[in-house]
DNA sequence: ACCCTCACCTGCACGC
DNA sequence: TGCGTGCAGGTGAGGG
């Protein structure tokens, strides 16, 4: 389900509830969840650790869990004890989470029932859980020291930041060059564009009047221009779109993605439906195993 | 290095 | 009603 924008708004809301609060205990219903680790070591050494804080790199969502020495000096040296080999004194962990397709995250209450899916909990130190649920059983946490993050296997191929600097129009250049694929599939590639699935793809596809079938290498330049700049656009109206960002932790689906939301969408399921600018049927194909929506005529070869 | 196909899962909407 | 089929917003492994 989710993509750049939603998880933004993901981390804003775990931000909002998860401030200072301490991990008291965890619960791994699904082991493959937090493979290669075993739950036992996982459980062990996310016990009693304090979120420091929640940031994102591209969809992963990046939970900062502050060393155990941090803690009041009665557990501190407890851990001093036994596990100064077993953990590294001085390193804060990172749990890294990507939702892939249904991943989602809950703030319950100690009494509300656990809804199905849910595969991993949280036990916080104001009584309240933090669960993970996901049907489809896609999405992978990730437990690592702090620096490991950047060598860590499909964190460090990730492209740069769809806002930072470093995606600017000569980087954008250069992978649109390299390429021989079609946009489309190029654009949900996050080691070269990062932040798009398969929404905002052919949402800035549509923005810049694009053919998604079009192959990247033979791009002209003017395209490219528009192209990069409605991925940076889209992107942030996303985010920026009040509909989006009903994220509820407190609701069992996490988001209340509704109508406003769709109504977001300009071609994304809406094949046969007219044009936003100029009436004509949008169109809809299969491309590479996924949907692809465009208009005809806006969006010509 | 690049690019493609398939696999990972559950659930839902559809046609018969 | 049931059953089979295809589809779902994401990625990674493994092949060419």
């Amino acid at each position: 389900m989710p993509e750049l924008p939603e998880v933004e708004h993901v981390v804003r809301a775990l931000r909002s509830v998860l401030g200072e609060r301490t991990i008291v205990a965890s619960e791994i219903r699904l082991p493959k969840l937090i493979a290669p680790l075993s739950v036992s070591t996982f459980n062990r050494k996310v016990k009693g650790r304090s979120i420091r804080g929640i940031s994102r790199r591209g969809k992963f969502i990046l939970i900062e869990l502050a060393s155990h020495l941090a803690l009041p000096h009665g557990r501190a040296s407890d851990t001093q004890g036994r596990g100064a080999g077993s953990r590294k004194r001085d390193d804060n962990l990172i749990l890294a989470v990507h939702l892939r397709m249904t991943g989602k995250f809950l703030y319950l209450n100690a009494d509300d029932e656990l809804p199905k899916h849910s595969h991993a909990i949280f036990y916080l130190d104001n009584d309240r859980r933090l669960v993970f649920r996901d049907q489809r059983q896609f999405g992978v946490m990730k437990l690592m020291s702090t620096s490991d993050l950047s060598q860590t296997k499909g964190i460090s191929e990730l492209a740069p930041e769809p806002f930072g600097d470093e995606f600017n129009f000569d980087y954008f250049k250069s992978v649109l060059k390299r390429s021989q694929r079609s946009l489309k599939t190029l654009l949900l590639d996050q080691t070269k564009v990062l932040g798009l699935g398969n929404i905002y793809a052919a949402e800035a596809l549509f923005r810049a009047r694009i053919n998604p079938f079009k192959n990247a290498s033979q791009l002209s330049t003017k395209r490219a221009a528009r192209l990069h700049q409605s991925i940076i656009e889209v992107l942030h109206d996303a985010i920026t779109d009040s509909s989006t960002s009903r994220i509820d932790l407190e609701q069992p689906d996490g988001f209340s993605y509704g109508e406003a939301f769709e109504r977001f969408w300009q071609v994304y399921e809406r094949e046969g439906e007219p044009c936003v600018t100029c009436g004509a049927k949008i169109r809809r194909a299969t491309h590479g195993g996924r949907s692809t929506y465009w208009c005809p005529k806006c969006q010509r070869r």
